[in-house]
DNA sequence: ACGCGGATGGCCT
DNA sequence: GGCCATCCGCGTA
């Protein structure tokens, strides 16, 4: 398993739209209960910040939008529809609120212990393939909210680049507001 | 290969 | 009280 150095705070300082492009073939690795797991990113998703009516940001900086508003290069994983977590790297200056949110990854490290927490996967492809699904296959919970990315329990690590030829752009999954906007990301298949 | 709805709880109005 | 940046199982084809 080879994948650089973690990306530095200011790789995370820029618009959450460029972020979450350079994003796509990074690698998210975990250190949960003493075990490491990892994937390639390969999905992700920009939150705009206060003006863009789908980002927790609109809310303002509530205890659960904390660490949103917090330094570029944190994680801020929220709680949703009662049962899955999900996971952001938060993007540009300390109290703007903005992130991209990952949704998807190529498991990489872990495997064994990724299927163990994802007993639903029937397949390898499907331990990962959703933004609740990899934070169960990577352990991530509250306990990860605010962490910061460049050193610790949960990093994000320079990977292979990913050709413009092999990204996708399209509108943002599972969100009402601003339902046209196109701030997704993909690495597709050819 | 789709589409639909229930699960489940925290947070905002 | 209603809304979620979701997932899974069940239905129809």
């Amino acid at each position: 398993m080879s994948y650089g150095t973690p990306l530095e705070s200011a790789f995370y300082d820029r618009d959450p739209a460029i972020v979450a492009r350079a994003l796509l073939g990074a690698v998210l690795r975990s250190e949960v209960d003493g075990v490491v797991t990892s994937g390639v990113i390969i999905e992700t998703e920009a939150y705009l910040g206060p003006h863009d009516p789908a980002c927790h940001a609109v809310a303002g900086r509530t205890a659960r939008t904390w660490h949103l508003f917090g330094p570029p290069g944190t994680a801020y994983v929220y709680f949703i529809y009662g049962m899955h977590w999900c996971v952001n790297a938060v993007t540009r200056e300390d109290g703007y609120g903005s992130a991209v949110l990952i949704r998807a990854l190529e498991p990489l490290e872990g495997v064994e212990v990724m299927r163990m927490r994802r007993p639903k996967a029937r397949r390898d492809r499907e331990l990962c393939n959703g933004p609740g699904k990899l934070c169960a296959a990577l352990g991530i919970t509250r306990a990860q909210d605010g962490a910061r990315l460049q050193q610790g329990v949960l990093t994000i690590h320079a990977g292979a680049e990913v050709p413009d030829a092999e990204v996708e752009v399209t509108p943002r999954i599972g969100i009402s507001k601003a339902a046209d906007w196109p701030l997704r990301w993909v690495r597709v298949r050819r």
